[in-house]
DNA sequence: GCTTAGTTGGTTGTCACAACATACTAATTG
DNA sequence: CAATTAGTATGTTGTGACAACCAACTAAGC
């Protein structure tokens, strides 16, 4: 449906108080007179604006820059304490849960196996004790909540905060902002992983002030979370960043994917596939189970067939990312999920073949990275997505 | 870079009287009262933003409405005579021109050949014949000129109207707004071929009210113009929508694509690749030079091998599509180009294999179309432009 | 050390502008 | 005539722009 959005002084005040507010947390620390200057509205606007936003406590005095002549100025910063926030990801077989402030600085976190076969009213439940103990311990600091968001893997309706499909949790059409909201009287948000993962690099990670980048989520699957022209792209019916099934010719064997075809991308850069290379190697020397952690290990070691599994995936890894940067030409491609935990060996071999198989003037404009927050990039993100909400809407937390 | 666009009076008077006109544009004719209903601006805002675009001559009244009790509506419409458009499409051994209205109604057109080898200069200035012709038939008809729009196979840097580069016209850095800007004192828009395609579709054609759609321009290559968001997509560098170099895994047989590898999807799926199966098969019985029209021609007469050699394109072209559609999940996919001339051939194929090689859930949400413009979907896109900017700006049009 | 000029930071008061609320007029049906 | 719907006129409110101002400092001359 198209939009036919209209404007009203409510408005311009809104995406002027955001546009300081987000000015202030991409180059903090800043002066009235150089938000002014940045943002090219009037000075004594920009008075108004940031007496509002103090107000709100999100943003706060923090010194007195007297470099060079005149009158020094008065810097401001985000207020890390404008307040916490409760960011739950949902995993097949866990649920973590963190707590950060304003910054994303964690504050507090923990991690509970969950059991996959459970029913999802138990698997809730044992959420909601997660999020009561989350809740004291940000009341024992004094913050109020800014918000409570969960990062989940699967499809999401934005509008109604609803869980339409999460093929590895098996939940269909689950209200989770109804359920939590009634449950807590917080505010809740509710996101898919990779598209979390993308706004935490997008606000705190290696993707500020790009405008167009992909994150890849490797874990079970390859999943995208596109970030194009400065926005989350979610398609549709929010399935967009299905990117892991397109069939690409980098080896002779072709496995089943879990789409149903044959051949695709995912299934030669997943996680799996590097303990799938690995035990091909190993099942003529010795037989013993094997875990990502371990393979890392065994590579850390300088075990030359853990090397060379992981490089095979990151060599599929980049075949496939050709294809992509060359659909997307985006500023950054960023790794991440539980597969970045050998993110070091794999990434010059992504880059590498990304390089070779990418069209020569969009490789150039394309870096590749690994992302920082490691397996935690869903976790922060769903912390990111509400300081994302605050920052394009500072209204929505209250004056005082 | 981040954008930290602010707003202020002269921004609300844009973005509503842009509403009100693109409101009037999809759904006229609509009178002052439903306006107001719609956009959920107050009566006498719409009054005051009505006036304002019947001064600018980009709407005028219509006729009575009558129907029912009350006083009866005057109804608005688009004003079809609020300007000519002038369209230029730069192919590699052809230049189109078109003069549109308002509405996209094509006034006059006209197509000469150009020699491939001629320099630069040369087909500039054939150009510029070509487009002081049509300034004459424009003013000929009492139309003021709203503007010149350029539609180029290849990169274009929007905010200067540069051509970037053009491979198969090879042209480089190519200044197209000043050098017509200057000779004509027209306002000039450059903007490259799949993405003026993209535009028109969604003005005029089969993606009016869409969201999220790719046009796919199939003629040498295939090269996507990407509308998602409500808007074009165009990447870091204006490269976006390279979208046929992923390998597909369709056919044993892999050739060297333009872009350096082997086996890409453009390939099995471009006009070309119709012509070589349909050459394939003719060898053995004969040997004449082959066309796409004169393939279809053939088609249309009932010989199986043309059939067979569009339909096998068609299977490789869904093949393709069905990784862009998992990847974009997007609301329609639409087939546009040189191609679309045996468009009913192909398109029972291309749906067939996007719906088995695509994911399920995604598959159904999509719907693949040929464009109703055929092969002139980029020449009537640079029309689509210019009425694109005025109908989201409509103060780049003056009062009178 | 004192004075003065110059520079930069930030506030105050006035204005213009756009949307809004309200009350009105206009034109039709029954 | 009442009821209904379309559209206009008037005054209010909220917003940013602008210009003038005050504030706080540095630099330079005596």
């Amino acid at each position: 449906m198209k939009s036919f959005d209209t404007a009203d002084h409510a408005f311009i005040r809104e995406v002027n108080l955001s546009s300081v507010l987000r000015l202030i947390h991409s180059a903090a620390p800043l002066s009235r007179a150089r938000l002014a200057a940045e943002t090219g509205l009037n000075k004594s606007t920009v008075s108004s604006l940031v007496e509002d936003l103090l107000d709100r406590s999100l943003i706060h005095e923090t010194g007195i820059n007297s470099i060079g002549t005149g009158r020094p100025a008065m810097l401001l910063e985000i207020n890390p304490q404008a307040g916490g926030i409760i960011g739950v990801e949902l995993g097949v077989d866990f649920i973590a849960i963190v707590l950060t402030d304003f910054v994303g600085e964690i504050l507090f976190r923990k991690k509970v196996i969950a059991d996959p076969a459970a029913s999802q009213m138990k698997t809730l439940n044992q959420s909601f004790r997660l999020i009561e103990e989350t809740v004291g311990v940000c009341r024992a600091k004094g913050y109020r909540i800014l918000g409570l968001s969960f990062s989940i893997p699967g499809t999401v309706e934005l509008n109604e905060g609803l869980l339409i499909f999460a093929p590895n949790l098996n939940w269909h059409n689950t209200p989770i902002r109804k359920i939590f909201s009634e449950r807590t009287g917080l505010k809740v948000f509710v996101e898919n992983d990779a598209n979390a993962a993308a706004i935490a690099e997008h606000l705190f990670g290696v993707a500020q002030k790009l405008n167009d980048f992909i994150f890849v989520f490797a874990g079970v699957g390859l999943g995208g979370g596109l970030f194009l022209n400065g926005q989350l792209y979610r398609g549709r019916g929010g399935y967009a960043g299905e990117i892991g099934h397109t069939s690409i010719m980098a080896e002779p064997f072709r496995l089943p994917c879990r789409c149903g075809n044959l051949g695709c991308w995912e299934t030669y850069a997943n996680q799996e596939s590097i303990i799938r290379r690995m035990q091909a190697r190993l099942d003529e020397k010795q037989d013993r189970t094997l875990s990502i952690a371990s393979i890392k290990q065994a590579a850390d070691g300088g075990d030359q067939d853990a090397i060379d599994s992981i490089s095979e995936a990151g060599t599929a890894m980049g075949i496939g990312l050709a294809g992509l940067v060359n659909i997307f030409n985006p500023e950054r491609v960023i790794i991440g999920g539980p597969i970045s935990v050998v993110g070091d060996y794999l990434l010059p071999f992504i880059q590498k073949s990304v390089n070779k198989y990418s069209m020569a003037e969009i490789a150039v404009q394309t870096e590749v990275s690994i992302s920082e927050f490691g397996p935690d990039a869903s976790l922060i993100g769903a912390a990111a997505i509400v300081v994302d909400d605050i920052l394009k809407n500072p209204t929505h937390i209250e004056r005082r």
